[in-house]
DNA sequence: GCGCGCCGGGG
DNA sequence: GTGTACGGCGCGC
């Protein structure tokens, strides 16, 4: 009998004779990976039944056959478990194979309600084993002579009793370039991998299928693409990772890489059993391998991680200058297949390329290992599902989760016509106090602390608590027919009260000392509380409420529909009042007043429900009610104390937009806020208006991208950009899908897409249209908020003095 | 205003 | 894999 301590990372099982193994792998505390085998663990599914104990002979005599196959039935236990306001008595039937549960379900229903019959085997064992990835454990057993390119060893025991985590996970990041002649449609039938890289803590590596003359260490060449896949398994192999990362490699690197691996014939078994990456095919493809934990950190990034981030797009690029500050190489990708074929002696800024692009790949996924550390913690499942969930799955396995610590039965997910029925079902969002366009001093931001999450706790919403019998009638929501027990807290309530001192401890930690892992961990328990309103609401989820959702959301209206009241009362000018938050003009009164005001609003609100003072702003301008149709919600722009300006819903940042009407729209926002001089920012306007008049205006502020989404044959309608990449293509450029095309509007035609020209073919730009078209349509709304309409705007610019106009 | 269909990321 | 299940936006009607 052996004892060792293991970091697990990974979970998988396979069948022998019928049974599943639970393959755990992990670390050991000297840094060797391994693999613990269970065999100890039978899938089970439970069967609700009026009298158990004849149900219970009933089943066992029952024969549920898979074709002629009978499937047996290995224990039967009568357990309880709570579901929603009921006690219920239920059956745990258990059977040897997970893949059977499906058909026993599908038997059993005829005659029974049936439960818990869809977790994944692998999620079911780390949930009812309290096991949780990443953490300290402790196995007795007994070492096996395996073919395996690891340890392993047959577990007696599997326990946690420690709270220790894997901090040195060992990361290798990884990327492919593929041959590429035809742009943007990538096609792994087709086009060999030309170069591949790896980058590793001391590690890195670019492997390429041509030679040239280079001076840079880490370049290898390989004969062909069967040598440079024979050599990138032979660098992992030695490599030993935890984990390999990549970005978008759950469909495009790894499941290339296996494509072409079979193409070569090239055995490309980097699992730690020997097996080939696993790609699984479906609506979103994803890749595994065994005993190697693959994070997509794009995958991340999109689903989980998306609301930390300003920018709007996910690529490479975007992502890692907005986390880690840091950018990518700049190389002209679409020549790749022209030097490769032609200039291969080129070949070097391609792998310099190939292997920034697993830098920041590797950097991304180090800086964000402390947030799924921490999330993994929480969800207690493995960094390979963790890393893949959206919000409303990581709240689901929360859930599931801590439904043993407190014998809750797991509902089911809806059937298709009960999902049908929850699609067509909505509700009464949050409350929006419009503001009126002006430009406004001294303005005070209140918000309410987590307000969805206070008000689950206050109100103990949760869908077992929902009109029960005991308070019946009592305390209804406002404006609802429903009410919440005041007897016994719900389960989800429970959970989030738990949820929200936790966090308020660790927040209490953290303003004395900084830690990143800290952080990290309030983010995360953040992340699952704000997580649960959305989720009670979503069609999908298995503990979907609609009248809980409700309930919240009318709670959240009557609290802000309080704030607004009382700040009326107090005579405080409101500007503006969104969900949580009402943004208060000072006028006469001080900030002190404003704090206090703030203080008298805390002081009746329920115990665990806060207003805080989110900021106060010198001036701000709210934006004309009339743009675009989604209103005047969220679109202004504020100036701190120190000077900054944030601009909310404004459209600064489309890119079809030209850098001078951008650029004029933030410095007359800055001229009318910072300076407080509507005069000066009138000026501006003319300025770059009688610059564009004159020619004075550089062509590169005139440029406008816009970038190509399908094969120019496939636009019906030709828009500017399409016009030009037209012209571009008979020139000879290479223009597919993805080419950002940059042009600029010139005075030889008629229509836009006819004036629409390459940059270095505009050589006199139309003036008219950069003035009405871009920098006026970039201002106009602002001025009108000060009381120039856009015909005053107009004429005013074309006066010779604008002074005779003040 | 609504429903359908496609893109996203990757080369 | 104890198999499902995206969401946002643009376009056409």
């Amino acid at each position: 009998m052996v004892k060792i301590q293991i970091y697990p990372t990974d979970i998988s099982y396979k069948l022998v004779k019928d049974r599943p193994v639970v393959l755990l792998y992990g670390k050991t505390t000297d840094g060797k990976r391994i693999c613990v085998q269970d065999k100890n663990f039978e899938p089970y599914l439970m069967v609700v039944v009026k009298d158990p104990e004849s149900a219970q002979k009933n089943i066992k005599n029952s024969n549920i056959m898979d074709d002629e196959r009978k499937i047996p039935i290995t224990k039967i236990e009568i357990v309880k478990r709570k579901y929603l306001n009921q006690d219920l008595r239920l059956l745990k039937v258990h059977t040897k194979n997970p893949k059977d549960i499906s058909k026993i379900k599908s038997e059993l229903r005829e005659e029974y309600s049936v439960f818990e019959y869809d977790l994944k085997f692998t999620r079911r064992y780390l949930v009812d084993r309290e096991i949780v990835p990443f953490v300290l454990t402790d196995v007795e057993g007994e070492l096996l002579n395996k073919k395996s390119r690891v340890s392993v060893l047959d577990a007696q025991s599997i326990e946690q009793n420690s709270t220790e985590v894997l901090d040195n996970i060992n990361v290798l990041a990884v990327d492919i370039e593929t041959y590429n002649p035809r742009g943007k449609n990538v096609d792994a039938e087709k086009d060999p991998i030309v170069m591949v890289a790896l980058y590793g803590k001391d590690f890195r590596k670019v492997i390429v299928t041509k030679k040239f003359q280079t001076d840079l260490d880490y370049i290898e060449f390989a004969e062909d693409e069967a040598e440079l896949l024979t050599k990138l398994k032979d660098h992992i192999n030695d490599f030993k990772p935890d984990c390999i990362t990549g970005y978008y490699s759950d469909e495009f690197d790894l499941p290339y890489i296996e494509t072409r691996a079979s193409k070569n014939n090239v055995k490309l078994d980097i699992g730690l059993d020997y097996s080939p990456i696993i790609v699984r095919k479906g609506r979103r493809t994803s890749a595994r391998m065994m005993g190697i934990v693959h994070l997509d950190i794009y995958q991340f990034i999109r689903k989980a991680f998306r609301t930390t981030l300003d920018t709007p797009r996910y690529s490479l690029g975007d992502v890692a200058k907005e986390l880690i500050g840091a950018e990518k190489d700049e190389v002209d990708l679409g020549k790749l297949a022209k030097v490769y074929n032609e200039s291969p002696e080129d070949l070097e800024i391609y792998c310099k390329y190939n292997l920034r692009d697993t830098e920041l790949t590797f950097k991304l996924a180090h800086e964000l290992m402390p947030n799924l550390i921490e999330l993994i913690k929480a969800i207690g499942l493995t960094l390979y599902d963790v890393s893949r969930m959206g919000f409303s799955q990581l709240v689901e396995w929360y859930l599931i989760r801590r439904s043993k610590d407190f014998n809750e039965l797991v509902p089911n997910r809806p059937s298709r016509d009960e999902l049908k029925k929850r699609r067509n079902q909505t509700y009464k969002g949050a409350f929006v106090y419009k503001p009126s366009p002006g430009l406004y001093e001294n303005i005070v931001i209140s918000d309410f602390r987590s307000l969805y999450p206070s008000i689950i706790t206050t109100h103990n919403i949760s869908p077992d608590t929902l009109n029960c019998d005991c308070c019946e009638g009592k305390n209804k929501v406002p404006g609802l027919d429903y009410w919440f027990c005041e007897n016994k807290k719900g389960f989800i309530s429970t959970l989030i009260s738990e949820l929200i001192t936790r966090r308020q401890r660790i927040n209490e930690i953290i303003k004395d000392k900084k830690s990143k892992i800290l952080f990290a961990r309030q983010y995360a328990i953040k992340t699952i509380a704000n997580a649960m309103y959305g989720y009670l609401g979503f069609y999908i989820s298995r503990w979907y409420c609609l009248e809980c959702a409700k309930s919240i959301t009318s709670y959240g209206r009557y609290y802000i529909q309080m704030l607004i009241d009382d700040a009326k009362e107090q005579n405080f000018k409101i500007l503006y009042g969104d969900t949580d938050s009402i943004f208060l003009a000072l006028e006469d009164k001080t900030r002190q007043d404003a704090q206090k005001f703030i203080e008298s609003v805390n002081h009746k609100l329920p115990e665990h429900m806060e207003l805080e003072s989110e900021g106060f702003y010198p001036r701000g301008i709210f934006v004309s009610a009339k743009m675009g149709s989604y209103g005047a919600k969220k679109k202004y722009a504020l100036l701190s104390e120190k000077g900054d300006i944030k601009i909310t819903g404004l459209e600064t940042i489309r890119r079809n937009i030209s850098p001078i009407a951008k650029r004029t729209q933030l410095r007359v926002l800055e001229l009318i806020l910072k300076d407080n001089d509507t005069k000066k920012a009138l000026h501006y306007v003319k300025k770059v208006v009688d610059d564009l008049r004159k020619d004075k205006v550089d062509i590169k502020d005139l440029v406008i991208h816009t970038q190509l989404q399908k094969e120019l044959s496939e636009y019906q309608s030709i828009g500017p950009h399409v016009a030009v990449a037209r012209i571009l293509k008979k020139k000879g450029f290479d223009v597919g899908p993805g080419t950002v095309i940059q042009y600029v509007i010139s005075e030889d035609g008629d229509k836009i897409r006819d004036r629409a020209k390459p940059v270095e073919d505009c050589k006199n730009y139309d003036e008219n249209y950069y003035i009405n078209n871009q920098v006026i349509p970039a201002v106009d709304k602002i001025f009108e908020v000060i009381g120039y309409s856009k015909e005053n705007l107009l004429a005013s610019l074309d006066q010779k003095k604008l002074d005779k106009f003040f």
